[in-house]
DNA sequence: GTCACAAATGTCACATATGTCTTAAATGTA
DNA sequence: TACATTTAAGACATATGTGACATTTGTGAC
């Protein structure tokens, strides 16, 4: 278990550790207590979610502790056409692309690949979109995961959309160009 | 009679082994000393009680030892009603039950619990109860995940649902006591 | 712009927990 | 047995948490 103290942490964001000391015991920064005096330590899984949620860059030093981060991407539509227009569209910004036609695969590749950016079809049979997004932003492990909505519907409902948590839509159609815009810009 | 000892703990928690001996004699954490110069041990279960107390994370090695791995059943079917009754069917056979009314949930589920028993319901919106079966058997990952079909339709379709790798089928309408005694016979 | 105000962060001192280093003895290993 | 590794403990160095107070920052009103 590697750990970092306060002092690791207040050196990594050019902080005080004054301050850190105070993130961690409003809850903002998750940690543990060692029995002595109360010295704090905190995993490094759990600093980097939290440099994630607050949208933080990541220091050098700790890309090497976790490797080479790989950028998942995950496509939810039910068109497989749509799904294969979009891969190719997203193909020149190097990054892993799956792609899901049904919920089941979709909340399969969700847990397993544990993606940065979600691109989000709300109409599919059988799964609706909007507690896709509930469950997202529910849970906070994957709070920090980017959700694209991409729909043909009302205005009205991309707004709700937005409400509940997505951080940007799209209205069908929609070109190559504007579907690339947005994900790089979350690079 | 499982021991650790404080070098063990230092590297646990990344801690010195001397902070360990301090903790160790001033009674913060239960140990005994061997009768040479009084060599630290600390007994496994002891060791967790200290984590637990002082809220402190539980290394990943050490979780098998704090207990028998919970059993997981996961019941998929569309209508919440059916999902009710089986649940209840199933509470004297004292598993956790955890139940999907949607293929979102279905693959969320499947992938964060790795249950021991699936209940799928063949026809569900937007989700083919046959991809499921043919997923779970080739992942070699979920390869001992047993799978029970509940099922109105024919049983020409039960019978494909065995070939592709189902464990056992129940055509709809059972009695509790025939799933529950289908269930009890896998564990 | 600037003024005011609240909240967040920084500064400092002090007691103390934890780390470092060394050494001799115990334990592990063949 | 003989050797390598781990361990406990003392002495000292460093890092840490806390409280009280100073300073900076963000925000909205004017």
């Amino acid at each position: 278990m590697k750990t970092l103290t306060s002092g690791d942490i207040a050196n990594y964001l050019d902080v005080t550790q004054r301050t850190v000391i105070r993130w961690i015991n409003s809850g903002k920064l998750k940690g543990f207590k060692l029995p002595g005096r109360g010295n704090n330590r905190i995993q490094t899984t759990d600093f980097i979610d939290f440099l994630k949620q607050n949208r933080m860059p990541i220091p050098d030093q700790l890309q090497e502790e976790i490797g080479p981060v790989s950028v998942n991407v995950l496509l939810m539509d039910d068109e497989p056409a749509v799904l294969r227009a979009m891969t190719r569209a997203l193909k020149p910004l190097q990054l892993n692309i799956y792609s899901a036609s049904d919920g089941f695969h979709a909340g399969l590749l969700l847990e397993q690949l544990n993606p940065a950016v979600i691109v989000l079809d709300l109409s599919m049979p059988g799964m609706d979109g909007f507690s896709v997004i509930r469950y997202i932003r529910d849970e906070q492990k994957n709070s920090d995961i980017r959700i694209l909505v991409v729909s043909a519907l009302a205005d009205q409902q991309l707004d709700h959309a937005m409400a509940i948590g997505a951080d940007a839509v799209l209205s069908k159609p929609f070109s190559n160009a504007q579907l690339r815009k947005i994900i790089s810009e979350w690079q």
